[in-house]
DNA sequence: TCCATATATGTGTATATACTCCTTTTAAGC
DNA sequence: GCTTAAAAGGAGTATATACACATATATGGA
């Protein structure tokens, strides 16, 4: 007999799909984002653009690339970024010696925004700290170092 | 005496800042996301995508903000992300009963695409779980869901 | 020296994200 | 029923992200 039922498209369950690590590392990204974006609003940048101050005040004069490896970061997601902090004169960017590397380093008014920011940013991490017990925020920022760690070597 | 030394502009040590979540999860979250995106480009679709058709497709008709709270997502970027999804023809919105509502459902194409993209998922996934044990991986989950509840309730 | 290749970076384009302000529609008092 | 507040959603703007491609400079071998 020939019915519906015979070679049903059968759809798989998609319920797992909610255990999915990227959704769960994009949704949980925003929301702690947000926080500190919140607080660091005060000093005019967001989280994404503390990262990178520090990171550049730290390096030192630095190139795209170096910035991009440490920052974990695509190369040309780095230079939009950097084209911002630019912009609002947080940073300069020169040529280097090896006349095909731009190097980035904090303008002073670069270096009194993150001053200002500093403590903003200790509030929303301390915010974190205090709501997870230390020992667990340790264990999870083990796992996303594991996860950077399995997804960079492909 | 007078001297430089006096009240010098004592910038904090930023080395601690290296151990901000945010920076930890963007940085973990970029990296991921294009495991998946990478898989996933086979099918034609992203990361992103993936998760929303998948919310979609469980959530049945679902208005904008309904499935902005499922994604912990903001509401306009949901709007965004619906654009583009309905531009490719993969979902299609209509306006509910409550005329101020638009409710969100698969198109034929919408599921087909889904039903390609899922063993492409589960490639990615099974790559994380591989590489983590099955316990870490779970234990991160739940760190990064008590993420989510100490950074939403505020 | 000159050329091939490798390295460092930028551009065009598209998606993802979210804040502020605005419009439409519903619901709640009266 | 009318008015007003609440709810749902979109638009303008700006930043964040990354892939494919293009450009400039350096380097090494013939």
């Amino acid at each position: 007999m020939h019915h519906s039922a015979e070679s049903p498209i059968r759809e798989p369950d998609y319920g797992c799909c909610m255990d999915c690590t990227g959704f769960n590392l994009r949704k949980t990204m925003r929301s702690v984002s947000q926080l500190y974006d919140d607080m660091l609003r005060q000093a005019g940048i967001r989280g994404t653009q503390f990262s990178l101050l520090v990171a550049i005040r730290m390096a030192g004069p630095v190139s795209v690339t170096q910035l991009a490896e440490i920052a974990v970061m695509d190369r040309t997601t780095l230079t939009r970024n950097l084209e911002v902090l630019q912009k609002q004169g947080l940073i300069r960017v020169a040529a280097g010696q090896d006349r095909r590397t731009r190097l980035a380093t904090l303008s002073d008014e670069g270096r009194a925004v993150l001053a200002k920011a500093y403590p903003l940013w200790e509030q929303a991490q301390a915010h974190i700290k205090d709501s997870l017990s230390e020992e667990r925020l340790q264990t999870l920022m083990e796992g996303l170092a594991n996860l950077v760690k399995v997804t960079q070597a492909r």
